[in-house]
RNA sequence: UGGGGCGUCGACAAGCGGCAAGUCAGCAGAUUUUGGAUCUGCCAUUCCCAGGUUCGAAUCCUGGCGCCCCAGCCA
């Protein structure tokens, strides 16, 4: 949309972006959307996008976060060579820069408080009032803004503002702030600053020396683009085109640093990193791949509107990707015992499985089979419904790779009337799910062998919150109120593939007929790796009960 | 009674005066040793509304309506 445009050779042919992020908190998916979109537009183009810490405020920032930044883009799958740069590294020529205002008559310092200021702006609807400071002389300005910069006075006594218009319709240009006493220490300038300049002031300027052409940035700095013009022509330097787009919304999340902090600080998840958190630090721990969040940067397109893109829409480049990719494998998450009365006692075999079908390269394994196995509880229903195929009594159905069987009888506790154990038989002519006699069966199920599987602990991850627009609060509420109690459910019973025991931290498998789960790069041990559903898989059968329900 | 922006299918989103792409979701069917994957078909006579210009408008004009953002010494 704003792409070919951009190519119709304006700015010399030359393309330049960036991506400008404030260390002071974690990159999530709204952050990609921008990241994919700087970095992709100049890889499109044959431009470059640069790589610039917007690190102005340093009561908020912090090196945690400049780090975890860089890897999150890094994972992404994006690079910037050597362009690393950081608005703090132009402190001195934003000094400079603000000199040449000041002596210009087109800057001065202004001793009111901040309620003070706050007044003489004046509202939305009323113009504001001259600061009585705004006529002092150039000389008297500059003495005080380098008494500023000295240390002389005190946090929040005086600042730095531009001398524009207190009447505009326009608020930002009601002689906004630049420069402000902060006697705070940078994460990278240490104690050599005590004044630091607004965002509106550094912005334009660094795009300015970096040469960047395009500078894109969210909706919400859309009436900032005529501060944005009046530093850079007032200073008569190279002047970036400011272009705007609407930042992303996904359903059933919030996407907003003030919000996701608010997450970490009052423990509603367990950090910055939570599987459940839509920060690429959680995403990919809960098992995203890089691959499907470009994808779906890609598809969601850019524009101006306000909008809320459907998770479903994640979750299905998601799934498209690990479709392809990731090695299927055998897990039962509440496992049902299953006997196969006439299999031989102490007997074990070992079938052929396909590890992905959708890639024939990635061969075949080994899977353990025996007289007793796991199957998944929610595969055999005693009094089943027409729709369902699975197990039930006298019923026979495909153990996958393996045999069909039968059940033959149920064993309950006496006391609960729970089942606790099935007594099935095999028929050994179909050894490798394939019936010589062409009978057919209307089922499918994964298992595992009992003796040889692996326990693991497996996390299930639900949404974070129950309303799809958790923004949108009613009166008096919170976007905390809808925070979903099952977002996580814990399983510490799941028997997988013994396979499964060397796991690396990260890896993705498709558990088949569950979903995509990847072990935990935090809590897993050696040995006793812990998994996270990534996402199930589509389910009909979840759709046909959920319908049934309603 | 200020300034800025946006309004095309349930959700995204093309379209830029010539007669509504595509994707997700949904529905129906084929196929299937994952009720997965795959494949087919269906899903806006209509583009916030009302006028106007035109042979012809989602696209141009006028007037409404609705939604979002802005009064940090945050970014």
């Amino acid at each position: 949309m704003i792409a070919e445009d951009m190519a119709a050779g304006r700015s010399g042919g030359r393309l330049m972006t960036r991506f400008p992020p404030e260390p002071n908190g974690y990159l999530h998916i709204g952050h990609a959307k921008s990241i994919c979109l700087n970095f992709g537009l100049a890889a499109e183009f044959g431009g470059l996008c640069n790589f610039r810490f917007d690190d102005t405020n340093p009561a908020k920032e912090e090196v945690e976060y400049v780090e975890s930044i860089e890897s999150d883009v890094r994972w992404l799958g994006f690079d910037w060579d050597d362009r690393l740069y950081y608005a703090s590294d132009y402190f001195e020529r934003l000094y400079d820069y603000a000199g040449q205002l000041i002596k210009e008559g087109k800057a001065y310092v202004c001793d009111l408080t901040a309620d003070q200021i706050r007044e003489y702006r004046g509202t939305l609807t009323a113009p504001g009032k001259a600061s009585p400071y705004r006529d002092r002389s150039v000389e008297e300005n500059l003495d005080l803004f380098r008494r500023m910069r000295a240390g002389e006075f005190g946090d929040g006594s005086r600042v730095l503002r531009a001398k524009i218009d207190m009447a505009s319709g326009n608020i930002n240009m009601r002689d906004p702030v630049m420069y402000r006493i902060k006697k705070e220490a940078h994460h990278r300038t240490g104690d050599r600053w005590c004044i630091y300049p607004m965002y509106d002031y550094a912005h334009g300027i660094s795009d300015s020396i970096e040469g960047v052409t395009h500078s894109l940035c969210t909706m919400e700095y859309e009436d900032h683009r005529p501060l944005y013009d009046w530093f850079l022509d007032e200073l008569k330097i190279y002047h970036p085109q400011q272009i705007e787009f609407a930042r992303l919304n996904l359903s059933y999340t919030v996407l907003s640093k003030r919000r996701l902090l608010k997450l970490v600080n009052e423990k509603h998840v367990n950090g910055w990193n939570d599987p459940r958190m839509p920060t690429l630090a959680g995403m990919r721990r809960r098992g995203y791949t890089p691959e499907a969040i470009r994808n779906f940067c890609e598809r969601i397109g850019v524009g101006k509107k306000e909008s809320l893109v459907d998770l479903a829409l994640l979750e299905y480049c998601l799934r498209e990707d690990l479709n392809k990719h990731a090695l299927r494998v055998m897990g039962v998450l509440r496992p049902l015992k299953v006997v196969i009365d006439n299999y031989p006692e102490g007997g074990e075999e070992y079938l052929d499985a396909v590890n992905n079908p959708e890639d024939p390269g990635a061969g075949t394994r080994k899977v353990p089979f025996s007289r007793e196995l796991y199957i998944e509880r929610e595969d055999f229903m005693e009094d089943p419904p027409k729709q369902f195929f699975r197990l039930a009594p006298g019923r026979e159905v495909r153990l996958r790779y393996a045999y069909f069987i039968k059940c033959e009888s149920v064993v309950r506790d006496e006391r609960t009337g729970e089942v606790m154990e099935l007594h099935c038989t095999y028929d050994p002519a179909t050894r490798g799910g394939d019936s010589p006699d062409g009978r057919k069966v209307k089922a499918t199920l994964h298992w595992v062998s009992a003796p040889h599987s692996l326990e693991a602990e497996v996390r299930l991850y639900n949404t974070l919150f129950t309303k799809e627009n958790p923004n949108d609060t009613e009166e008096g509420r919170d976007f905390t109120d809808y925070l979903n109690p099952k977002s996580l459910e814990v399983l510490t019973d799941c028997r997988l593939e013994p396979g499964l025991k060397d796991a690396r931290a990260g890896a993705g498998y498709q558990f088949e007929r569950m979903g995509y789960f990847c072990v935990d790069s935090v809590d897993s041990a050696p040995g006793k790796p812990v998994f996270n559903r990534t996402v199930t898989l589509k389910d009909e059968w979840a759709k046909l009960q959920k319908a049934g329900k309603k």
